[in-house]
RNA sequence: GGAGAAGUGGCAGAGCGGUUGAUCGCACCUGUCUUGAAAACAGGCUUGGGUAAAACCAACGGGGGUUCGAAUCCCUCCUUCUCCGCCA
């Protein structure tokens, strides 16, 4: 949520960085500050009246006190007409501050000035490129026919249980999940980020301090019954621990890790995109999340995009990492950075991360701030990062990595399973 | 799931209808003193709205109600604790 503050102060600027996101606020803005104006003056009146009422019923406790019943008597009806139009500025301000609000969650969150214009993932701006497309020999397959060759996970059997997109790991399908899981957790553990194990099911608030809620609760999975939503990301339970905290300025950077199953709808999926491992429903991943000083907030962009490069370094994966386009961002974002992994078998990038600085946004929400010099509450900013995805770079691990003899573990990876090869 | 008790500032803990946004203590910050620190003393120390800054308004778990006036009374929801039941 964009601060109020900002858009009464720079509308303009407010307007045209968002036009970068391809959204036209002209008009929403333009509401909001109606509305703003309406709300204030509303306010200002409310306070007024009520300080009134606050000052006879002081009044009122005097004249009881030193027996004046009928002088206080007096003053009490005079109050109860005053009470009668308050009540209605109240409602009527109660009124304004939440169609305010109901507007204001529609602003997706401004890009940041080195945001590239564009609409589409081709309008991505390449930064960086590593390593060379990986030799394959003769017979190589794409994963979800390696999958099956050596039994490691079975899509069928998952639709028996629960549906297409619930695969099933096996035998050495599953442990290479867990060793993955463990290498993900050790490594962010080693850079600094304390591991949580949060929550996989959050209520309607957490869903709003990050963003999913209102409007996108068609990408979760909802527990009617308890109204709660299954986590599309750790991201939100992790980040929401801040929610109504006010952090000391010393307390930053601070840095969070988590593994969590993650759950998404991916409502309108079809077709070839999500064969295999490409788009499923339930899925692990390791998410690193950290609050820090707004004037640093770009500074830990850059170090947790170098993170989760080395990640991606250490297990052999050639990669590259694109600048996502103004149009291709996510509404909450004020710059991301994708991670993509060539999968030489299917002949593709595969999205395997995506780190992004959400400035205030979150924080404004989540009403997650920290006390400056000054000893003024200010927002922090909020920045998180998939470190990573299991399911496409298992994909890249088993196109890329085989060979006759079978699935050749990377070197970093094998105490973690216990075994060399998939064969 | 059933019965009882409780939820107040970072912590601890008073207040139970009338200058109580809230006593006192601890923690914390600033200053004096000191070579420095400790101690002692003085001052500061919840959050939001609002304002140029004030004034002012709101908030004592959340929501609603009674009253001229509520942290204090009533209703409801949530959470915690104790006991019972069930259970990985």
């Amino acid at each position: 949520m964009i601060a109020i503050q900002k858009i009464r102060d720079q509308k303009e600027f407010v307007i045209e960085r968002l036009a970068v996101k391809n959204f036209d606020a002209t008009a929403l803005v333009a509401e909001i500050l109606e509305l703003d104006e309406a709300r204030r003056a509303t306010q200002k009146e409310l306070d007024g009246l009520l300080g009134e009422a606050n000052q006879l019923a002081k009044q009122i406790g005097e004249l009881m006190k030193s027996g004046k019943k009928p002088e206080a008597d007096e003053l009490k009806n005079k109050n109860s007409a005053l009470k009668e139009t308050s009540k209605h500025l109240g409602e009527k301000l109660a009124e304004l501050e939440k169609q305010q609000q109901d507007l204001l969650v529609r602003l997706p969150n401004i890009p940041g000035q080195i945001v590239p214009r564009g609409k589409t993932p081709e309008d991505n701006e390449k930064i960086y490129e590593e390593g060379t497309p990986p030799q394959l020999y003769a017979d190589a397959k794409p994963h979800w026919e390696l999958t099956s060759k050596y039994d490691i996970i079975d899509f069928e059997l998952g639709v028996k249980l629960t549906g297409a997109g619930f695969p099933v790991y096996k035998g050495k399908g599953a442990r290479l999940q867990r060793a993955l899981i463990n290498y993900f957790l050790d490594n962010a553990t080693a850079a600094g980020y304390k591991e949580i194990q949060p929550p996989i099911l959050i209520n309607e608030e957490s869903g709003f301090g990050t963003g999913q809620l209102p409007d996108k609760e068609g990408q979760m999975y909802h527990v009617g019954i308890d109204n709660l939503f299954l986590i599309p990301t750790a991201e939100v339970p992790v980040t929401n621990i801040y929610r109504d905290v006010i952090v000391k300025e010393s307390d930053f950077p601070v840095k969070m890790c988590a593994y969590t199953p993650c759950f998404r709808r991916e409502a309108g999926s079809y077709g070839k995109d999500v064969r295999g491992l490409n788009r499923l429903h339930q899925f692990d991943k390791i998410e690193i999340v950290q609050l820090q000083h707004p004037e640093k907030s770009y500074e830990t962009l850059e170090e947790m995009k170098d993170y989760v490069a080395s990640l991606l370094r250490s297990l052999g994966l050639q990669f590259r990492i694109l600048r996502l386009c103004g149009g291709d961002m996510s509404f909450a974002s004020s710059l991301t950075y994708d991670f993509e992994v060539y999968s030489a078998a299917q002949k593709k990038w595969l999205e395997v991360s995506s780190v992004s600085n959400f400035e205030s946004f979150q924080s404004n929400r989540m009403k997650l701030r920290y006390k400056d010099a000054n000893g003024k509450n200010q927002l922090a900013h909020t920045l998180n990062g998939s470190a990573l995805a299991l399911p496409r770079v298992v994909a890249a691990l088993l196109e890329n990595f085989q060979a006759k003899e079978g699935i050749i573990i990377p070197e970093i990876l094998r105490s973690y399973c216990g075994f060399d090869v998939i064969g």
